[in-house]
DNA sequence: GTTTAAGTAGGTAGTTTCCCGTAGGGATAT
DNA sequence: ATATCCCTACGGGAAACTACCTACTTAAAC
């Protein structure tokens, strides 16, 4: 091979897609970095200085406790934004899920930043708070189900969905073992709710049911 | 009597304590409006438009589903501002614990309002993702504990804290029966880690014990 | 094709909920 | 001041749900 193979590579980049839901309006010219599966893109603890935009791929966003419990707070998806925090410092981990782009887009501090930033952190906020509600309230099929009829919304509501992450991020965004999400993806399937295409792909079949059950 | 007396009334204020974590700075000449105990402020699916900053008392901002069960995302002390949301509806309850004062302000459009709010809105996400972390991922004496501390920092460290809610809001805010919160109080106590002075105001003797629980 | 990781399935155990009853504190009435 | 009511909190036992441990199967990687 003669190009050059690196697994973080920059380059520029005008590409962000416009339809894209937290896509910035016109995307700034910005340099790319390409992240392998598992790698992680920052650390809790590090300073931050920038925050980035996913080109393709999908990141997750999580924290630990001492004893190695994880929590993922979110995942990002294409043309999602993250990285932002309430001080200089990371407060969490992120990692690409798979092979992953994002542009970075260095902070410039001004009026300016705080009226683009400001709507994304509302939206993250209002995210997280309804994720409470999911892990605080809702049971494992509930939880399942709630998942999967958000990420059917964030790929366009089609029937086929695409999950880019394990059974144990799932578990670890929903609060449960990957056994129990394994035994409710069966359920739903069982029920005729979902088929499921392979690992990393379902098909919704009853959405109406599926909503219900996450709500 | 002659005072005109009602559970909510208007005046103009310039008491913001400036020491209070978010007060803003310059607290700007603002109405206030009065909230006897478990008065709502405002419901889901109401038009947002204002936003507010607790003078005294404490708030809950929760959810419902659909078969009662309930969410509590955050508790507001005073000081503490709350109200902003990604569009213009609100997301969430918002209803008045105790008897309660909180400043309206008005939202203005602006660069300069996306530069105050931005910070509280990015505390705002960061807690509400610290919250995911206690309710997808610690039992239960281990989020009582975590609510404690961080009770006790957000009232100053003090060895005594107050607990202005009733223990089924501490149980819709961790997740947690009203039974099992009660039964971690006691637990708590026989360790001698806190002391239940009465109902709603606890001491913490050993504080260290305490912290190391909660992470 | 072989190896290795990821996912699924079964059984048991532990934690928390659910349902019940009891106790205590504050407000109102007497 | 005392009594009564009501709401909140506390406690015990059974039940439910999910975690944990193990084994088996399937898919992916080399």
């Amino acid at each position: 091979m003669h190009a050059p193979t690196s697994s973080r590579i920059s380059l520029l980049s005008h590409s962000v897609q416009p339809s894209l839901p937290d896509a910035f309006d016109p995307a700034p010219l910005q340099p790319v970095s390409f992240f392998p599966a598992g790698a992680e893109i920052y650390a809790q603890g590090e300073k931050a200085g920038a925050f980035y935009q996913v080109e393709f791929g999908a990141v997750r966003i999580y924290r630990l406790l001492a004893d190695g419990r994880r929590q993922i707070s979110t995942f990002h998806l294409a043309g999602e934004t993250f990285g932002f925090e309430a001080d200089a410092t990371h407060h969490f981990f992120a990692e690409a899920i798979n092979a992953t782009a994002v542009g970075v887009l260095r902070l410039t501090t001004g009026a300016d930043m705080s009226r683009q930033l400001l709507p994304l952190a509302l939206k993250g906020l209002t995210r997280a708070q309804e994720h409470l509600l999911v892990l605080g309230r809702q049971n494992a099929i509930e939880r399942v189900a709630a998942f999967l009829v958000d990420m059917a919304e964030r790929q366009g509501g089609l029937r086929q969905v695409e999950l880019p992450m394990s059974r144990m991020d799932i578990g670890d965004y929903l609060g449960l073992t990957i056994e129990t999400v394994s035994r409710v993806f069966t359920r739903l399937k069982d029920k005729g709710v979902i088929r499921l295409l392979n690992l990393r792909s379902i098909e919704i079949v009853k959405q109406d049911v599926l909503q219900t059950m996450g709500e």
